[in-house]
DNA sequence: AATAGGCTTGCAAACGTTCTCAAGGAACGT
DNA sequence: ACGTTCCTTGAGAACGTTTGCAAGCCTATT
């Protein structure tokens, strides 16, 4: 019970394989009858052109990779189904590999990708500095990075405005009267973390708030580093009154650490997450959010994808997405005395 | 600047393609030399093996397919990146398609899949009596159900064990003295809300809580359908005093609906979700929750996938991985006086 | 009516790999 | 010295598709 091949199909109708190829590709110079005769002869015999045939004559696969640190990352999870969403009615598929963050895992697994002729590729890059990254990512016929930047690199980008939602929800904390507001930020290696900072930075120095080195910490991107930036923030002698994560996975952390501290979300502090997700949409009072729109970004890196692959190589466009701040109920003008933390209290 | 082929390192090493091809596949009668020969040469030319071309001799690819509703939804993407982390070390790529739990468009999906030719497929199947549906499946050379029984199939598959935690969820609601406990079941197309409905009934038996069919409410597996589904039981002249939702997705409704109403967890009313996420293990307060280890499923799976694809064809397997239930802080004993919700409230 | 030129079609060569088959060569026993 | 056997190697076919090339046919133009 073998597919039916080219072979069969041409048996079937009594034309040559190369014939049947045209007809079923919709080239020119097929007569219609024959044309007819071939696609019901195919129809009869459930053709399916096998993939990893034409594959090798013709280089190209219809396959796609998505290269992310993490896909059961809720963020990461939206931007795959949403390009696949625009993918799939185009016939091509989607493959997807998690880096774990580790540049040197990514690298293989980018080779891996090519090995298997991908003819895009969309990636969130874990360390935009890595070398040799520019070329590995222009190995394929496209390729879109997934907010980052890659220095010298000619692929396409969708990026967010980060700085735009930042600065409302600083101007925010500020109008409510916070002079200590905190940045829980994660990795300077990937854009998202580094406009934030910059972004951060500039605010409070528009808004005339003094600056404090304590408060913008860089770092990993995973919970426990966000537990535990909290846990010290809050043991600092002049703690702050306000925090935002920076992402998603931070804001978790973030949130655990508050929750086991005995704090109380306004009235103790203040906290702002970067990244909608489940819980800052359902919690109760509901959550501050610089918010982005992840289906917009996935589909429009699908798009740009897409674009590239059928026409003409264009020089590479850079499509920045908006962002927005949301206040909602997770910020309040800072307690009077500040509540202290007793020192040396950690997760149980 | 093309890639490096068979004939280039056989040139380079002074040997045939044949030879070549034995000394990297590592095949016996070869001579060490001759091998090592051939192993610096390969490097030399930073050779990569074609894998289409492979693909089309062998008929193998290297890469197996997952087959879920929405790989946004967390749970699957867990089960993706915990199948991907088992799959990826043995050199399998992962190709994800998403049914939009429509069978029509799955049985589409999965045609693609084999025309792909890829070796395994792992799938939440969106009906499980989908007609033809097992003849797809049995077309892969392994495949795994994920939390699905299709009759009749062959293939291997990784359930849950849903009636267990389900089952504690509900003594321990009654043992708080609730009697009218109503659970917001997903579609009896797929295992998981059959069985939650199995257990429900059987457990209410058990415990001679009468049973109201109204209590009782299979349906989509949207959050709207969770929203919906709620606001209609709890307008019932004897609404339940606790609900239990059946995934994640209806939890959110069923959350959305409550605050929207203006009711309180657990004073007003008691919830237990199915399946741990984000917001149940974070909220304030804790959520009560039948947990169950995504990880381990997808692990699993990946397992009985790489262990058929290596060795020779066993019988189906069938491995039942255990749920939980676990109380928090989301039910207490039913209110005196159920709080009645005024007609024609719905969410603004 | 002859010929040019455009449609249509088929043959056969690639794409890069694996694998069967046959043959060369060495070692060994008689 | 010869035959047998086993190890080692290479030639070449095959996987299923696309495509360049050439040949055949038809129409239209001169």
């Amino acid at each position: 019970m073998k597919n039916a091949t080219l072979r069969d199909v041409a048996r079937e109708a009594g034309v040559s394989v190369s014939t049947v190829s045209r007809a079923l590709n919709d080239q020119p110079f097929v007569r219609p009858e024959v044309r007819d005769r071939v696609l019901s002869a195919s129809e009869a015999l459930g053709y399916r052109p096998d993939v990893a045939a034409r594959s090798m004559r013709t280089g190209t696969t219809g396959a796609v990779g998505l290269m992310v640190s993490d896909i059961s990352n809720p963020l990461f999870a939206s931007i795959a189904k949403a390009a696949d969403l625009a993918l799939s009615p185009r016939g091509y598929a989607l493959m997807i590999a998690n880096s774990a963050n580790d540049p040197v895992h990514e690298a293989e697994l980018i080779s891996a990708f090519r090995q298997r002729r991908l003819d895009g590729l969309m990636i969130a890059t874990a360390n935009e500095g890595a070398i040799g990254l520019g070329d590995r990512i222009a190995s394929f016929q496209a390729s879109v990075l997934l907010d980052r930047e890659v220095p010298g690199s000619r692929a396409d980008a969708v990026l967010s405005d980060h700085a735009a939602g930042l600065g409302e929800a600083i101007r925010h904390l500020a109008g409510l009267g916070h002079r200590r507001i905190a940045l829980v930020a994660g990795t300077t290696a990937q854009r998202g973390s580094r406009v934030r900072i910059e972004a951060y930075l500039a605010q409070l120095e528009q808004l005339r708030i003094p600056r404090d080195p304590d408060l913008c910490r860089p770092g990993e991107m995973t919970v426990e580093d966000g537990y535990r930036a909290v846990t010290e923030l809050l043991e600092l002698p002049d703690p702050p009154s306000a925090i935002i994560a920076g992402n998603n996975q931070l804001f978790a952390g973030l949130f655990a650490a508050i929750r086991d501290l005995g704090l109380r979300i306004p009235e103790d502090i203040s906290v702002v997450a970067c990244e909608e997700t489940e819980l800052t949409a359902l919690h109760n009072p509901p959550l501050d959010v610089v918010r982005r729109n992840m289906d917009e970004l996935g589909r429009t890196a699908a798009e740009l994808l897409l674009a590239r692959l059928d026409g003409p190589q264009r020089r590479p466009r850079r499509i920045v997405l908006a962002t927005g701040f949301e206040a909602r109920g997770s910020s309040a003008p800072p307690p009077p005395h500040p509540r202290l933390v007793r020192s040396g209290v950690h997760a149980a």
